[in-house]
DNA sequence: TTAATTCCGACTATTTTAGTAGGAAATCTG
DNA sequence: CAGATTTCCTACTAAAATAGTCGGAATTAA
């Protein structure tokens, strides 16, 4: 799980569709408009959005795009794992020259960034879209 | 709370100083063979971790560092924040262009980073340095 | 037919990360 | 004292990741 603008974007723009695809699909100029993001960018963040089954796409005049699936059963780990791809914070195995390439020097550190990527993954598990849709009414 | 390798490195070196500074304090070389860490590049972590009171440095021959205070009264979150400074995930507000900078387009998602930098807070403050020693004992 | 839109690939600028380099100052050991 | 070892300090640099931009093709509604 990585975190970077990239994911709070995707975040912030599956936010806005669902608030705003009611009826009939929303322009990524719209959503740039309204959450202050780079057409040319959302559209970078769509197609991977769109890669994982998230949103569904029309093209031309009145095109763009609705939510695939309702908001209640999309969780923001799968808008940040569809954007950001990698699933790990750190991962020791990354570099095979240091870290935890053999046992004998384990790398002590190496469950902890384990158990905190679980941690990571299991709070954006328990959110979904829907919660984040109906904070915003407040 | 940024996460990054030296956050990582640093965790790593004073799990092995808690390991090995039992009687005198122990030279970055040695920390940097064992770690396999450059020992420029543990200096640079060791002059944060000294600023932070986290470890106490001799110089000269046979110097080194040792804890400041006992491995069961250090936080992985001191550790982490000494070495990597910032404290949030991602910071809205950072580029006041862009993200919540003003009411009306309220950034759908500020209060969900927020609520994520205390769950990654959270964990490290529940874990000691002494719980990691202890782990690698196993 | 025209305007709006998604789609696609390549390019680029900026920032961050990770590390190097070179030496000064302190201190122990013989 | 001399030499070795070590922390301390500042600046520089290389590599990678991030955050975009750009230009245009394909599609479709009006």
């Amino acid at each position: 799980m990585k975190l970077t603008t990239k994911g709070r974007y995707a975040v912030m723009a599956m936010a806005d569709l669902a608030s705003n695809a009611i009826s009939g699909p929303v322009s990524l100029k719209e959503i740039s408009l309204r959450q202050n993001i780079s057409l040319a960018y959302l559209e970078q963040i769509f197609i991977k959005l769109k890669n994982n089954k998230l949103v569904a796409s029309s093209r031309g005049a009145s095109g763009g795009y609705i939510l695939e699936r309702p908001a209640s059963e999309i969780k923001l780990s799968n808008i940040i794992f569809a954007v950001d791809e990698e699933v790990k914070v750190l991962n020791c195995k990354k570099n095979s020259k240091r870290g935890c390439h053999n046992k004998s020097t384990k790398c002590i550190t190496h469950n902890l960034w384990d158990d905190l990527d679980k941690h990571i993954n299991g709070f954006f598990e328990k959110v979904k879209l829907q919660d984040l849709v109906k904070q915003n009414l407040n």
